[in-house]
DNA sequence: ATTTTATTCTGGTCATACCAGTAGTACAGT
DNA sequence: ACTGTACTACTGGTATGACCAGAATAAAAT
């Protein structure tokens, strides 16, 4: 069995979806002024503190713009979105992800990890070798979930060794789809796929072959790239 | 004159301020526990409603980890972060970047420059090279902070030609970072530089000459990166 | 030594209140 | 007609004090 972690929604966490709800939806309509705190709140038959917790996140979010003594306004998303929004999107989506959505991931994908192969090649240490085949093994885990984020720290970590100090944040902040993504890709095509692509790359780390090790990371994508039209389908 | 728009900070900002500089000035080692909301709110004078909404704000940018009715605790940025903390860190370190984080982000732009003008070659539409042309000339404006805006919107409405979702989001985390090195790199050698890059990449894109638009992209910002030990001295 | 129970502590939430800045209005002075 | 003032209603930011449920830990029972 797998019995996985339950966590209780706060009402915070509540609201901030009800309103991203809203907001994607075309309910609240871009520009548009909503109700003072108080009467959400009395509305919503929450606190205030809710309201107002709820509010600043969505805020740094990018899907509103509090100005204070004046009102709170629905921004553009599209225009002042970040990274983050994505991950509303997908949420909003039920968590799905649309075709082009996957295929954007995949081409951002595909040149991070290139680059981290290619810093990495000169900048790494026998170290961060050692700690990266411990981490390759973890992929060959049973359960799908534990196998698909073992496959994210392995690439993260590989990202860690090229001492660019962005590639890991970039790669971090697309965590949850990367994550989806894989945990589909070993459903269909099992983990030892995953697990051969990353032993490659890193064989060719260890012996210093950056033209090796960038033609790995292109047929690992590649793979993927020519799968995901039937991990659409799935 | 340009008088600039005044905001005074709230209790809030200050309090995450406060607590962003004694992590990442190792003051709060990683992994400790914070004092309770209510201790920290007796001790700094303020009320509990802004260390909550500091701490849950700090929670969200990867520099705590708050487990309920246990307690906060220091989150490694450097592992948990995204490219916000990236903005923090600029920020303690009063809005300059160090000579690792210049590098870092050039060798994230090349990457990203060259991925939307090569998928913008082969999608975008003509209307696209209308509006490219009219955020070019912008560049030419003789107020350093506006020409470095509109570089920065150029680069950003080149990566929305390339049709891929992501791109454009990615770029805009990097706003703020990458602005300031525009308005570095405009007071050393001038917006024409920037001009000149810009509008050879374009006339590329136009031509659809996939090899020579990309070639410009690289010589474009390798000029930066031998100019950015300079800058750096600056 | 192990399990059970009781106590303390913590963040999440609620209710109420006051403050300072915004925005609109009406009005006085020019 | 325009400007500046005074008043007023409203808004988000903050303060205070309280209660809840779950986590952590100590105390008690087995």
């Amino acid at each position: 069995m797998d019995f996985t972690k339950l966590k209780a929604p706060t009402l915070k966490e509540l609201f901030v979806r009800e309103l991203e709800s809203m907001i994607l939806s075309g309910k609240l309509k871009i520009g548009e002024k909503l109700p003072s705190e108080r009467v959400l709140a009395e509305k919503m038959q929450v606190s205030r503190a809710v309201i107002n917790g709820g509010i600043s996140e969505l805020a740094r979010k990018g899907f509103l713009e509090v100005k204070p003594r004046s009102g709170v306004y629905v921004l553009d998303y599209r225009r002042y979105g970040t990274v983050e929004t994505l991950l509303s999107i997908m949420n909003y989506n039920g968590g799905h992800l649309r075709r082009d959505e996957i295929q954007s991931i995949l081409e951002i994908k595909i040149i991070v990890d290139k680059l981290a192969v290619e810093l990495s090649v000169d900048r790494h240490s026998p170290e961060d070798i050692v700690s990266l085949e411990a981490y390759l093994e973890d992929i060959l885990n049973d359960n799908v979930e534990k196998a698909a984020k073992a496959a994210f720290t392995f690439y993260h970590e590989l990202a860690m060794t090229s001492q660019n100090t962005l590639l890991p944040l970039i790669y971090r902040s697309f965590r949850v789809p990367v994550n989806h993504l894989w945990i589909r890709f070993i459903n269909k095509y099992g983990n030892k796929v995953v697990y051969n692509s990353a032993k490659n790359i890193l064989k060719a780390l260890k012996n210093k072959d950056k033209a090796k090790a960038i033609e790995c990371v292109e047929k690992a994508i590649s793979d993927s790239i020519s799968g995901s039209k039937e991990i659409y389908e799935a």
